[in-house]
RNA sequence: GCGCCCGUAGCUCAGCUGGAUAGAGCGCCGGACUUCGAAUCCGUAGGUCGUAGGUUCGAAUCCUACCGGGCGUACCA
């Protein structure tokens, strides 16, 4: 619709452009720029223009302009003149609908899983970091959210043309892994996950858990484990080998999760691989005298040009920072491929973090650094506070799950579904995912977040199973449809026919939809196709609670709403698909 | 202290490149299943858009100050 949208606004400006020649007004062209927006009520029209800044130019009221405009029209194109109407100082437009309906149709038919696909970032190389688990513990709401974020925009990106690469960077290395690990060699008894029974990625989350209590009483805790990092950092054979150990049962754990919770990437990165590397950097940069060393023989980044202060890079034992390992990492991604871009996603809580980065990366040199985003999202909280991981407030991602599973399950029994529905456990997995990534994308990513377990496991309502419901419910009509095909087998499509007031709804909302999958991939925001879907899905169930479309004696009408509701179902997959909502034919 | 972010209905959130009566979900109250699946639909009530100024024909939206909250400002990640 953006199309119609433009065509009526260059017509608009060209013939306010000869008015005010025709007035003995001396402006330019380009000095008329008209607001394009919506009517408040689409009985008003479908495209409206405001007219008020036109007052100063023509130093006119803008009713009288508006109405000028319409005698201009008149005159000089009468054709137009039907679609045009005026309210006080707006001009509104009623589109042609049945022209519109009839290339939306044809387009999504054409397009099918592509529709909506644009050329925004077309022959770039974009490169998306999420997750970044550390690999002491599994995974809880606060990650779950950063991979639904990450997920989501990724293939926002590909959906704009991008050439994409999703990487992870597993927090392998440092003093949070050392505390697991001297947890376990303290109490563990040589137990594993097989023999326990426990997840692995959760066995090594409860030796943290311990670590932490024992440290309260053992105050010698931290220094045990600081000393172990440097072992580990010189190479010690037997912490090598339990660190080994102990993060392929995290890291396995993990990629579990990933895999129920539709997690993918492209490749992996392990601090513990690209940290030296980052070391040899900030190096060479402090022979280059971009850094600086102290007395201690640490090695400082002075960031006064950017109105901050110092910031260290290498301790003065000589082990590395996070912030080393970043930088070492980054080089090493663009080196194996090089991106044009690489989104951050990343918790606000390192804002910070990554100003100092993308400096740091600039000062050596880096031209890529340029564009390096910091998609930064707020925290998630529960309705009673905050996750505190000491307190055992953490939601766990696996248990959550879980847990909305088993409501789904709950839910489908109680709908008596269950035979309806082929597979129980996959479909209440489904409607479980829905919900979660449609709870945790539909608040704008910049935003905390307050996490009500109580209302993300409710299905009424804006949800995600609401969504998927309007899913099923369309293809069981297409079903019934397909039964009965016979009897429509005489009909045509015929875009006349759709000249319901939900029906030009719908057309507008489908044809909106590239735009704003461009939108929310400039603004990497997944939220506005949640916004979208809820609304698409929203105007459907009113549209067919209303209206029969099986029932029509017509049968041209019967096929020309089959076709507008196969283009509804296909958007849909196609939103469902961006923000990780699993489609569902029965439920 | 300084920097960044946020403050919209009882709760959770949209709306923010300024435009026509500020929207939705939940919750409350009340309607609609002999008819394409009621996980649905429709309606009622509920807001000085944190406060005060400013810019503008016009401000929830832009600017300034203040108030309230969050995050950061580590040789943690």
């Amino acid at each position: 619709m953006n199309d119609i949208r433009l065509k009526w606004k260059n017509k608009l400006e060209d013939a306010l452009f000869s008015i005010s020649n025709l007035n003995g007004i001396e402006i330019k062209r380009e000095q008329i720029d008209l607001i394009v927006e919506t009517p408040p009520d689409p009985d008003m029209g479908d495209i409206a223009f405001p007219l008020f800044s036109l007052a100063r130019i023509f130093r006119k009221n803008p009713v009288t302009i508006a109405s000028d405009l319409i005698s201009y029209f008149e005159e000089n194109d009468k054709d137009s003149l039907s679609f045009i109407n005026t309210a006080g100082p707006y001009i509104n437009i009623k589109i042609d609908i049945s022209e519109l309906t009839g290339r939306v149709i044809e387009g999504i038919n054409a397009s099918g899983s592509e529709y909506g696909n644009t050329q925004e970032y077309k022959n770039q190389k974009v490169m998306v970091e999420f997750s970044c688990p550390n690999t002491n513990k599994p995974l809880h709401l606060g990650h779950l959210r950063n991979d639904s974020i990450g997920m989501s925009v990724s293939r926002l990106m590909a959906a704009n043309g991008a050439d994409l690469q999703k990487v992870n960077l597993i927090n392998d290395r440092g003093i949070h892994i050392c505390k697991s690990m001297l947890a376990y060699r303290k109490f563990g008894n040589n137990t594993t996950p097989v023999s326990t029974g426990i997840k692995s990625d959760h066995f090594v989350g409860n030796y943290y858990v311990k670590f932490n209590t024992w440290a309260k009483e053992y105050t010698e805790a931290e220094t045990e484990a600081r000393n172990m990092l440097k072992e580990w950092e010189s190479g010690s054979p037997e912490v090598t080998k339990l660190w080994e150990t102990m993060n392929e049962w995290t890291i396995s754990g993990i990629k579990k999760t990933y895999e129920k919770t539709g997690i993918s990437f492209d490749k992996y990165y392990f601090e513990s691989k690209t940290y030296k590397e980052g070391r040899s950097e900030v190096l060479k940069g402090f022979e280059d005298g971009i850094f600086y060393k102290e007395n201690d023989g640490s090695i400082w980044a002075d960031l006064s040009e950017i109105n901050l202060d110092k910031k260290v890079l290498l301790r003065s034992d000589g082990t590395s920072l996070y912030l080393t390992q970043d930088i070492g990492t980054a080089i090493a991604r663009h080196r194996d491929w090089a991106f044009e871009r690489l989104i951050y996603v990343v918790g606000s809580e390192q804002q910070y973090h990554f100003q100092v980065l993308f400096y740091i990366l600039k000062k050596l040199g880096f031209k890529w650094a340029e564009n390096l985003p910091h998609l930064s999202y707020g925290m998630v909280n529960l309705p009673d506070g905050k996750m505190k991981s000491r307190e055992g407030t953490v939601v766990d991602g696996d248990d959550l799950v879980e847990e909305l599973t088993e409501i789904a399950k709950g839910e489908i029994a109680a709908k008596g579904r269950t035979s309806e529905v082929k597979n129980l456990q996959k479909t209440s997995e489904a409607v479980a995912l829905g919900a979660l990534n449609y709870f945790l994308l539909q608040i704008s990513p910049s935003k905390d977040m307050i996490f009500d377990p109580a209302e993300s496991i409710s299905f009424s309502g804006n949800t995600g199973p609401y969504l998927q419901y309007m899913g099923a419910r369309i293809s069981s009509m297409l079903r019934k449809y397909e039964d009965r095909r016979d009897e429509f087998k005489e009909g045509n499509f015929n875009p006349d026919l759709l000249i319901l007031e939900q029906e030009r709804e719908l057309i507008k909302i489908l044809s909106d939809f590239p735009e704003l999958v461009a939108e929310a991939g400039r603004e990497m925001n997944p939220s506005l196709i949640c916004s979208y879907l809820y609304d698409l899905s929203k105007n459907f169930s009113r549209y067919y609670h209303d209206t029969p479309i099986l029932q029509d004696e017509n049968r041209d009408i019967v096929v020309s709403r089959i076709e507008l509701v196969r283009s509804v179902l296909q958007v849909l997959k196609n939103a469902f698909y961006l923000v990780g909502i699993p489609f569902l034919d029965r439920m």
